[in-house]
RNA sequence: GGCGCCUUGGCCGAGCGGUGAGGCACGGGACUGCAAAUCCCUGUAGGGCGGUUCGACUCCGCCAGGCGCCUCCA
């Protein structure tokens, strides 16, 4: 199994054997607002990781974290009037809310800032006394120019640095690519820990480095997140981290999830495109939402168009009808062995596709090859069951699809009402007939003619 | 300005130095109720101009267009 390192922007084989723990860290969110597309599509991207590591036999270790200290849930909580950490618990419980929704396996650990703050001090005070860090009036700074390697994951040379550091002028700082790892205590906020040097709050970045170490060692073997964290946030990341132990790498791969876009714009509630997790919950459909934002590689940007969500919801609807034709199979039989041949391929295919930098796109390609050939109503008994457990581990346990549907309708009446149906029929009433397949379809019940008469299966 | 990415048929999207996957939509056919679903068939598609090569969509250069990051950001 290979990956595309941000950092070498090579391929790096992981190697494992099957049973061993592969330990992952993927950089969560700030709390401080709804969920969105762009989380999905990261959460998805990581789900198929996670998944996939899974199946191939290994023990994926995945790690996530809450940044739940930080400037802006600070804001929003004195605006709003509540305690900082109860604003963040808000958006924490949407947020779980929405990976439910999307059938994204929990990580095995969802870790907060403000649950580590003493392994955060302790650590600072590390990087204090390995001449890493220096502590100032108003909070302490990582020094750069400690860490010679600095720039590295981002490209960036120290001149590329000095000209982008413009922002957080503090006084105290010794060089302007210097960040906070400890951050004073401001007058208004409303959320402090005691220090060494007096009443404040973590800065953004350590955290993730205290996190990483804490539930996942070191080095992960992958660290991960979106695009837009690699500079400065993993950056600063590899700095803190690898001074802290005094050795790299960090992690042995740098996996980053490419951003959404909205009809081909970044998605902004100020370009009126902003699609919030309670949004799609209740306007999109999570398979076909899967299938789109994993139908392109996850480095890659994804455009999200209504356009290319109808055609996701198309091909989710006929990769579900097929299965459910499966179950229609009754001839007896033994599996032929064109048909073996068929499922084996598309099976190595599959694999070997995600395996190669987690080509889903490519993978996908390789399911609908294979039932492409294998039409449900030409197989018998044994060789549907075969492709269910194609079709269970491609599409089910790998790529996450519910292709159970929900019995919103009861199976007798569908019954009853298909029997009614074919009697309209017998007396050439097709206009009612088809009225009746029309209101089921709405249901998701589709309704098959055949010689032997009518048939019916959900998608 | 610096660093980097992208441009494939109507739309979405892969692989590959040697006549271009897969999906969605469209069209034709079978079946049928001149229906739906299903099945079969159907597409001379890789921004432009050069170069390398026996041969380039795939490598190199230039140009055009689109985009990301440059300390809020999944």
């Amino acid at each position: 199994m290979r990956f595309y390192d941000t950092l070498t922007r090579d391929y790096v084989e992981i190697n494992k054997r099957p049973g061993d723990k592969v330990v992952g860290y993927v950089c969560g969110l700030t709390p401080y607002d709804e969920p969105h597309m762009g989380h999905a599509r990261t959460a998805l991207v990581f789900d198929l990781l996670h998944r996939f590591l899974q199946v191939r036999g290994y023990q994926p270790i995945l790690i996530s974290n809450f940044t739940d200290v930080d400037d802006k849930i600070i804001e929003r909580s004195i605006q709003k009037g509540i305690h900082p950490l109860a604003l963040a618990e808000q958006y924490e419980r949407l947020y779980y809310r929405f990976l439910d929704f999307l059938n994204v396996k929990p990580a095995y650990i969802y870790s907060r800032v403000s649950q580590v703050i003493p392994d955060i001090i302790e650590v600072i005070e590390k990087l204090i006394e390995k001449g890493h860090a220096y502590a100032t009036p108003d909070g302490v700074y990582f020094s750069v120019q400690s860490f010679p390697s600095y720039g590295r994951l981002s490209k960036r040379s120290e001149e590329d640095l000095m000209v982008g550091a413009r922002v957080e002028p503090s006084p105290y700082k010794k060089d302007p690519r210097d960040f906070a790892l400890w951050k004073a205590r401001k007058p208004n906020e409303n959320i402090w820990w005691k220090s060494p040097w007096g009443e404040g709050r973590p800065g953004w970045h350590i955290e993730c480095t205290v996190m990483s170490i804490k539930y996942g060692g070191y080095p992960l073997d992958f660290h991960g997140g979106g695009s837009d964290l690699v500079f400065p946030h993993h950056e600063n990341e590899i700095a803190q981290s690898e001074a802290l132990m005094g050795y790299g790498p960090f992690a042995k791969v740098w996996l980053h999830s490419g951003m959404l876009r909205i009809r081909g714009e970044e998605m902004h509630k100020s370009l009126g495109n902003f699609i919030s997790a309670t949004d799609i919950m209740q306007r999109y459909e999570p398979n076909a939402l899967r299938y789109l934002l994993l139908s392109v590689y996850y480095r890659d940007e994804v455009n999200f168009t209504e356009d290319s969500y109808e055609q996701a919801v198309q091909t989710v609807n006929n990769l579900i009808g097929y299965r459910a034709r499966l179950d229609l199979v009754h001839t007896e039989g033994d599996i032929r062995e064109g048909v073996q041949a068929v499922i084996d391929w598309g099976l190595r295919e599959f694999n070997e596709a995600l395996e190669d930098d987690l080509n889903s796109a490519k993978a996908m390609a390789a399911i609908h090859k294979t039932i492409g050939q294998l039409p449900a109503d030409e197989l018998d008994k044994a060789e549907a069951q075969e492709l269910k457990a194609f079709l269970k581990y491609t599409l089910e346990d790998v790529f996450g699809f519910r292709l159970e549907k929900s019995r919103g309708v009861d199976d007798r009446l569908i019954a009853d009402l298909v029997e009614l149906r074919s009697r309209l029929r017998q007396e050439r009433r097709f206009e009612v007939a088809d009225m009746l397949r029309q209101v089921l379809g709405s249901h998701g019940v589709v309704i098959e003619d055949t010689r032997e008469g009518s048939r019916w299966y959900r998608i």
